[in-house]
DNA sequence: CGTTATCACTTAACATGTTAATCAGATTTC
DNA sequence: GAAATCTGATTAACATGTTAAGTGATAACG
């Protein structure tokens, strides 16, 4: 619903049953977090069917894929490199662990921390899986321009390092004593 | 996800307690979904203090800042604006009424659809976030440079453009005689 | 002009995002 | 070495994302 239903021909007026007020709904919707968002979903809408079919969410696909670059993590880790925060990566890996597609057990020097690798089963799956993914992929890159695309993922990688050192001066702000 | 084949510098561990298996983490996390995910998130997390700190969360925000553009828009062309799924939206829309931040009456010509509009309490609320957002929006701007971020955000607007033209191709493919 | 199809939401059901609280295992402190 | 503290992981609670089903109103059709 909230998709693109034109390739928006420069619509004049903001649509039917608008009233306009005076600012330009434009502004807000070139925002950059907007920019960032729509990107993003513009991408996953070519994966999602592909991984529904399969039976896999995003974040299952995007941690047994994490998994299938290592032999075992422990969770945090996992976390970090999928991205996923804690409470959602301990629910997905219950599930996971449920399919079988995953196996956990606690890390022996320390009880408190678990250690998680991907199945035989889970293997197989995103190895059917795999193919029609990368196929994707391949099809973005090329029609978007592979020199184009690293170039736009330096870029976002450069405005993540910058603001990772804008929270760093907040946190110092605001705990000038610790 | 299907990763791109940069032959980067090798990462010898993956991190404390972590066992590699081979293929290295690395082409995964650098994929394009993660690198716009990681990419917004940064830009989310110099925001979402700020709203919280009035209660409101990024989509709500997201919609009373669509309301200020207009005196008074239907709920699907809201949804459209502010880049939100229906039942998102519908959920949202109770609760900012509830708050009353916002008004909503049936469409006289048609009652299937709804009109919205934001209250002087929304419009008052609005204007007590804005400083410290635009604030926000400023020092990124300022850190990143305003050039390198208009460039960033035509590049993703090219992205988005070049994935709508692959859903068509897809639908077509899909369903031949409608 | 009644039947059917379509439309604009809304609800439902399940998965995840987000923050706070909890809980057991490890560290530190006195 | 027991109490206090810290840490990794989970659970809780609420908000949103996502798809499917439901509901009432309108339009299309015969």
């Amino acid at each position: 619903m909230a998709g693109q239903k034109s390739p928006d021909g420069p619509r004049q007026s903001a649509g039917a049953g608008t009233e306009t007020r005076g600012l330009p709904i434009r502004e807000f919707s070139r925002s950059l977090p907007m920019s960032l968002l729509r990107a993003r979903e513009a991408v996953m809408r070519q994966f999602r069917p592909s991984l529904r079919n399969h039976g896999l969410t995003e974040q299952q696909w995007r941690i047994l894929r994490a998994l299938t670059a290592v032999d075992s993590i422990e969770v945090t880790e996992l976390a970090r490199v999928a991205f996923l925060l804690g409470p959602s990566l301990s629910r997905i890996l219950r599930d996971l662990e449920a399919r079988n597609l995953i196996e956990r057990r606690p890390a022996k020097a320390d009880l408190r921390r678990a250690v998680v690798s991907i199945s035989p089963r889970g293997l197989k799956l995103i190895e059917a899986v795999a193919p029609s993914s990368e196929a994707i992929y391949a099809e973005i890159t090329s029609r978007y321009g592979a020199r184009k695309l690293a170039e736009l993922q330096q870029m976002l990688g450069e405005l993540e390092r910058r603001l990772a050192a804008m929270e760093i001066a907040d946190e110092a702000a605001a705990e000038p004593g610790e």
